[in-house]
DNA sequence: GCATAAATTCAAAGCGCTTTGAATGAAACA
DNA sequence: TGTTTCATTCAAAGCGCTTTGAATTTATGC
């Protein structure tokens, strides 16, 4: 059924037919009433396409599958799109996922971009000087960046504290006692990645505590590098007495390292992870509790959105840009060092 | 840019230069490429919109947000858009995901499927009775369904064989001298959750063993309710032997519940747990390394993004039926039952 | 009771593409 | 050379909607 049969079924034009169910008041109220029940009688509701063709506007916003495989739809991602579906269906749009064909990144932009498929974009990930954001900007299409880059030119852009995190994770170790303290975080280049390690720097340079490079790794997200590495960080001797945790999950490896060399956790040697809080695995939980530095990925997510359907609308893109703090949660997996027993 | 000015740039007439650019074979070669360099140099591309109009087809397969906030976008669900997203980029596919408004989520399928934002749609954790399955196929509108319904008509779907992994879990367990074997999978009422049971009561139906109702947990995959139902069923005397855990993040809890009892795992208490292979929770790399019913998950979504471009290429649903073996990979964290060290 | 304003409704144009049916020019045939 | 055929190209119609500008009906003021 088409708008002409449903027009043609109540004697009315196109145009008023239209006009009622998109709620335009020049309509008699009657009318509109008529109207909203054939409408649902007969199962109409407009052909988005040719709804889009007329306005210009599609009503989705767009996200193209992360980059590369490892970090595509980690389970942080899917935390983040939750929270994106969340809000975005307040305002009734889609989300669209389109895939990068041929490894073509920049180009699988340009093409979202210009056929139209979608309103807007999220970009998440983004390196120091990404070339996503470059050419968004330079392409003037309405985006919200999740993250932060070093490009100066005015953009949209959500972040958490990541270097605060790692500070004062860092710091508050220091304080309690420890001077070895060790982080593994997530691959270099980006940003997020950068910005913690440089928190994790300046609360040790602070403190005059020297960097020992080989305490510093940077690995993909999963049980297993949080335990790989970890164990390599414990065959150190002396070994760190702390290490930060850039994921749940690292943390959950490292958790089954310390164990498995025989250590007690929040003792021996303390853990303070990251903990973008997913529903399915809880930091308070674990045994010990695991202090974690919080902030909830999905809420970023469903701001994120929020703020590029205000984009859409014509809000200036210059004044949005919000970093967010990062709470730290003392519990059991971090405490003073305590020297080895034996 | 759109078609009419790229025709003018180059003399030549619309008709052209769009045959030229979807590949007719009426297009004289010079002028193809002509064409195809003037797109790539005007960075060209047809609105989606008004093509997707003109040709009636949208290049893009739907998914409604799960239902349930709990299930939404769990590590199960990005799992499989994972899959799914893997498999349509090969055919420039695009994936629309779309919210359900209003807790209407039969009005959602029809609205998306009236408006012709989507070629497709795939269903996923469905009930023995799903209304969505039985809409969709009443519809006639391509769709491919995860798991499986008894609904008779015919439709497509695919399914792994969750009674034929829970029969085979629970027939091992009693194979190495198990009797009080328990389990904790999904929420009732979802085929997949049905069928475990099912398997799971076949196989001590076939060894006489009574079923306790007292050993069977239905809730929603997280380790907080993996730890909860375990710590429960371990507070029974006796207290089961062996337990199923549904998930991985399940079985993370009822880890952390066993050794919080003090047993030792894979000894006084054996698990075994569903793994639907996330990238990031690798059952062997547990301590210790966990016995598991295997099926990828992401695999699957691949497979059913693939049997639904089919189905809409027009093949028939009759004979598109998949239910997919699981194996069953012995760890240590199963073993013949140990009496408790006092 | 008539002129004017306000409330409704309508016909037709346009969104940017694909595709039908016709036109053109070149090549092949007789 | 005139006629066919084939290879290219084109003008125009149509996809289903929104929206402009005009037409009609109804209400209001004097």
């Amino acid at each position: 059924m088409k708008l002409k049969d449903l027009a043609e079924q109540l004697g009315l034009s196109q145009t008023t037919v239209s006009r009622a169910l998109n709620g335009y008041p020049e309509v008699n109220k009657a009318t509109r009433e008529r109207v909203a029940q054939a409408a649902q009688k007969f199962g109409y509701s407009a052909n988005a396409n040719a709804r889009r063709l007329a306005i210009g506007r599609v009503g989705a916003i767009g996200i193209l599958m992360p980059r590369d495989r490892s970090q595509r739809f980690g389970p942080h991602t899917s935390e983040f799109f939750s929270g994106l579906a969340e809000r975005l269906s307040l305002d009734e749009m889609d989300l669209l996922m389109s895939p990068v064909v041929n490894n073509d990144e920049l180009g699988a932009y340009r093409r979202l971009i210009s056929s139209k498929r979608v309103d807007g974009i999220i970009v998440t990930g983004p390196t120091l000087m990404d070339e996503r954001v470059a050419m968004l900007i330079e392409a003037k299409f309405p985006f919200v960046l999740h993250g932060r880059t070093n490009i100066q030119a005015p953009h949209a852009w959500l972040d958490i504290d990541n270097a605060g995190a790692f500070r004062q994770a860092t710091s508050h170790l220091i304080d309690i006692g420890h001077r070895r303290i060790a982080m593994i975080d997530g691959h270099k280049g980006h940003t997020f990645s950068e910005h913690r390690e440089t928190g994790y720097r300046e609360a040790l340079l602070e403190r005059r505590i020297p960097v020992d490079p080989r305490f510093i790794a940077h690995e993909h997200f999963s049980d297993e590098t949080g335990f790989h590495e970890a164990q390599r960080l414990l065959s150190y001797d002396p070994h760190p007495t702390a290490i930060l945790a850039g994921s749940m999950m690292t943390a959950l490896g490292v958790f089954r390292a310390i164990r498995s060399k025989g250590y007690e956790l929040g003792k021996e040697v303390s853990v303070i992870a990251h903990d973008d809080v997913f529903p399915y695995l809880n930091a308070s939980n674990m045994v010990p509790a695991m202090t974690t530095t919080r902030s909830s990925i999905r809420s970023a997510g469903s701001r994120i959105a929020e703020l590029l359907v205000q984009i859409i609308d014509g809000e200036p893109v210059e004044n949005i840009h919000e970093i967010w703090p990062v709470e730290l949660i003392l519990r059991q997996s971090s405490g003073p060092p305590v020297p080895p027993r034996r």
